[in-house]
DNA sequence: TTACAAACTTTACGCGCGTTAAAAATATTA
DNA sequence: TAATATTTTTAACGCGCGTAAAGTTTGTAA
């Protein structure tokens, strides 16, 4: 490694003893210069460190090799888990991941847009936030740049959508619970921003429908993201009432079931399967910290890396087939369910 | 809103009826221009939606407004959350938050501060991984761009440090547990990577040496970031064999303790304070989910915020100020007793 | 060896903006 | 109103690289 400061692709070019046009060529793709001259340059490449000037070599692109990453919430570990892995993948395919979180903001959703805009992405891969998004602004968004949601669909947005199919994973946890003990009630929050929830109520009812039970929902007030305190300020006034229509709840989602775990072990109520447990709780995503419960978290997996994969694949081809689909992919994988210490 | 796009910062001066150098000007300091010019701007800003093009503005610069936020895992919500502190507190400031997760992985590390080098960043706060960091790179990296460490010094690393006072907050915390039961053994990771787990051991001796008492440390195998998991297993084993040195655990972070108190309850131990219980369990950072364990956790929270404006403000300073300080700084906040339910 | 395609070099322009120097316009003060 | 200070305009260059056109070299196949 010489310690002579390379300043410019100029002088790179000099010192590997080529061309600037060749080496810019080398830079875009190292496999549209010969043999030879990509030896030459990654020689050279190891004598000086020299890495283009990421401003002067996306100043004159209108597209670059951003991919923007969007999640609602970089603090919820669901979601840092999956922005985590589809950055990975990103990575892989060549491109440059860029991490945003909104904060549950919708305004700061938009923001995060806007300023990718700034990074001309190539794409852009979003969990909406759902309900409180601006559907307008993701719109206007998307007609400019490649994007696709994942987790949360919003209608008409984006070229794809990939997530889990809720009314599936949802009649799969029913069923098992039915099956095991008494028919579940079901506990979500009054107004969720998530579309998800919506669509696993529905399959809550139909499911319990189906097999001849009848409904509980049960509605926790409050807004905002932090879902353990809604589950638990919710549930312990549920059971100080004793007025539970069951002895089994299925949570919406694990962080409510976080919360109302918590509000049960407060109350005095043992949770489980065993002879004297009170109540069984179920969640639904398999949170990473549903592992370590008390008692460990019976819950629905969602399949992570599929969802990842699907979402990254798809992106990266609509990205380098440079056209936008006419029609509107949608796909869904089932989750899983995992069977653990609370219901 | 005129639907007429502008093109570049020509056109929108011209639309403005102002030159493109005073344009320019008052992109770079609003107040660099007169209050009649800056209105002139602001109105045709509304009018047209003009942003300047974020390459070429810093193409010329040798220094932008990007400030690079690294910490060593964003998949933890203490460090996710922390992140969120920071780049707000850095937008506040008038600069641009870059937030990079490390993933635990010294050599993912190293990428993220040359990826940053690329966005010539005006200044970068960094988390390090600590023990397993390669700290010669991170010093080289440090030479160039004025950084700040928050979270884990590494020595003689960054121009400052601002973290917690782990002396002050295991001392406090040691001491209430001596003074509400049996004193506490130590229980942490053998080999941990980050620095603050020796100061919180050697507290712990310290404090239990001054107060007259034996110190017990238990130590947990396993490397990697599954903390919970590593705490899980140990303590799973350490309760079968029934010879723990005393019915109070004080883990070295709240994630082993979120471990520690998943296996009591699977090993049927309770835990907290009243009669009836068979273990009493600490930790320490008050972790977003330690409210919601069974039971909550006493801990002891670390200053988020009051260590997030700290940092930020010596960092923009820093910034400002355009030179390197010849004496490196340490900062430490006072950590605070959270009395719950565990202990 | 010749012929020809592929790869490379040379030359030159453009991207959008920062920035500077000199000239012109505008505001402030006396 | 004149003199001065401040701000804006005009004109021009440079940043580092992408890229295109035309000419030259190199590699490959006949």
């Amino acid at each position: 490694m010489s310690d002579m400061k390379i300043r410019n692709m100029d002088e790179f070019a000099a010192v590997s003893g080529l061309s600037r046009p060749t080496v810019s060529k080398y830079f875009n793709d190292p496999d549209s210069v010969r043999a030879k001259t990509r030896a030459r340059i990654e020689e050279a490449l190891e004598k000086y460190d020299y890495t283009p000037n990421f401003f002067a070599v996306n100043q004159n692109r209108n597209v670059t090799k951003n991919i923007g990453i969007i999640v609602p919430n970089l603090s919820d570990p669901f979601f840092a888990e999956i922005a985590r892995t589809i950055g990975d993948l990103v990575a892989e395919g060549g491109y440059r991941p860029v991490l945003l979180g909104s904060r549950g903001d919708p305004v700061q959703e938009i923001d995060n847009l806007e300023n990718l805009r700034l990074l001309k992405p190539a794409g852009v891969l979003m969990a909406p936030l759902g309900r409180t998004s601006d559907v307008e602004g993701l719109k206007r968004f998307c007609r400019d740049v490649p994007t696709v949601l994942f987790d949360s669909n919003v209608d008409d947005v984006g070229a794809a959508f990939v997530g889990s199919n809720n009314v599936s994973s949802i009649a799969v946890i029913v069923e098992y619970l039915c099956r095991t003990g008494e028919p579940p009630c079901f506990f979500e929050m009054a107004t969720p921003a998530n579309p998800n929830a919506h669509k696993r109520r529905n399959s809550y009812l139909a499911t319990m429908e189906r097999l001849g039970h009848t409904p509980h929902v049960l509605r926790a007030e409050g807004g905002g993201w932090d879902f353990e305190g809604i589950g638990f300020r919710a549930a312990t006034h549920l059971f100080a009432g004793r007025n539970l229509p069951t002895n089994t709840i299925l949570c919406s989602n694990d962080r409510l079931a976080i919360g109302v775990l918590s509000a049960a072990y407060e109350s005095g109520l043992r949770v489980g399967l065993g002879p004297g447990c009170a109540l069984r709780i179920a969640g639904h995503d398999d949170h990473p910290f549903s592992r370590y419960t008390c008692p460990t978290l019976t819950t629905v997996s969602q399949d992570y890396t599929a969802i990842a994969e699907s979402c990254v694949a798809r992106l990266i081809a609509l990205i380098e087939s440079g056209v936008m689909p006419e029609t509107r992919e949608v796909v869904y994988f089932d989750g899983r369910l995992e069977m653990r210490g609370s219901a």
